[in-house]
DNA sequence: GAGTCTTTGTGTCATTTTTACACTATCCAA
DNA sequence: TTGGATAGTGTAAAAATGACACAAAGACTC
């Protein structure tokens, strides 16, 4: 029984994918990369999906999220972070996901239990990419989609709730924003992950004692208000309160 | 390819496992349930390991982990909470491993990915209980678990830091401690959990505000030194609070 | 170029929370 | 009766929070 060589060699493993919530900030609403399935599915079932794949026998979890992400929609070298494990033994099987399940597995029949993961990136960093899986992937404001393909909106209100917990003990923002940007925008970036309003000044107050950001001596142009001066992360310090933490950004 | 009708039967899947970090307090130390693989792994590998095994391909994960939590110890209806997945494809492949493994599984050199769920349990309610896997099982404080099996520390390590989150936004201590206790044992549980010294005055006054303590009218007997009071919770503000959650339980 | 629209940017005060810190009370045992 | 051990308690200074309103800057219109 030496099927070790087997196992080694690149095989899809039919009984366990990973799938991906990326997160953007279009600068007003909390976004998160979606996958277009088409008409295949629209019969009655929703169109849109998590990008996500079965693993193969030979990578970890986290390599096989990232390989995953990159083939389905072309995004490299970002960071995930795992939600957790999805396991319901139907979680695939319903009646609106057969269709397409047959079209891209093998085995659609077989029972998958999945790993959800969720990143941060900056929307301007990705250039909408057709995969051979998806017709086509694209930004949807969070609080816009209520439903999607398999136990998919289930994992992402889990993902959301995680970036809920990490916020309150981590800066949130480096991934998200251009490189540089306002504290308004960064204020609304806040309001819209926790899902509620901030108070202005007393927000402004708190992020500024992380001391993380620089004030570049520039301003907005062209915007028919006050230009607001634009601000950077100070990289240095932003990693530092990420690996440190702190204990409750308390709003 | 009709295979569904086969997968709904009770078949082991041979990829997927669940763990189970299952935490106590012996009113001193945090300890947790391991289990003694005994002698045929001693010759060079740790003996220990969390209660774990493969799961049903009819049962979703949080079933899996109460079933096999069950089969190894006897706890029943324990609330597990997940902690996450493990999946390095060689996370079960350790040469010191590899005979104990050849003795429970029918395909040792499968590739598993695992999902760990910890939780928290009286010690008192566990009676040790001999299974057909385990020799033992047994309360071992967490401080002096230095190895455990496959990746087993690891994956404590991890339920550590997620009781340590938990314990900030939650009240602990219902389930760990016996129903009458003193204030100083849940103060020794909260650093114990911690792993941190917390100031005796402001750690009560603290306690307090939450509301969950009843002060039961009645003195520890016996100890050689002031006796205590003993208190118990109010469940239902407990309950309430566990729910709602509280936004840092700073220290 | 005056007026309007829109968003920026700022400070204070009252209240609450946090932190640091030391001594007396009570029981058991010797 | 004394010694050893833990229980139980208060305060004051510093920091954080929450609530709240108006002037300044630019773009656009007429």
């Amino acid at each position: 029984m030496h099927n070790i060589p087997k196992k080694i060699a690149s095989e899809l493993n039919p009984n366990v994918s990973v799938d991906c919530v990326i997160f953007g900030f279009d600068l007003d609403q909390l976004t998160v990369l979606v996958i277009d399935r088409g008409e295949i599915s629209a019969a009655n079932g929703p169109r849109l999906a998590l990008p996500g794949n079965l693993i193969y026998d030979n990578e970890n979890l986290d390599q096989a999220a990232s390989r995953v992400l990159e083939e389905l929609t072309g995004l490299k070298d970002i960071y995930l972070e795992q939600v957790g494990a999805f396991g319901d033994p139907f979680r695939i099987h319903k009646e609106s996901d057969r269709e397409w399940l047959k079209s891209i597995r093998a085995q659609p029949d077989a029972r998958v239990i999945t790993v959800a993961y969720f990143s941060l990136v900056k929307i301007s960093d990705y250039l909408p990419h057709a995969s051979s899986f998806a017709k086509n992937a694209g930004w949807t404001p969070v609080n816009e989609i209520s439903e999607l393909a398999f136990d998919h909106f289930e994992i992402l209100q889990a993902a959301k709730d995680k970036l809920k917990q990490k916020i309150k003990i981590q800066p949130i923002g480096f991934n998200l924003l251009p490189e540089k940007f306002t504290l308004s925008q960064l204020h609304r970036l806040y309001e819209s992950i926790l899902d509620k309003p901030l108070d202005k000044r007393n927000f402004r107050r708190k992020i500024q004692k992380l001391n993380i950001l620089s004030n570049l001596k520039e301003k907005q142009r062209g915007v028919p208000h006050k230009p607001s001066s634009l601000y950077e992360f100070n990289e240095e310090k932003y990693q530092e309160l990420t690996q440190m933490g702190f204990d409750n950004f308390g709003f």
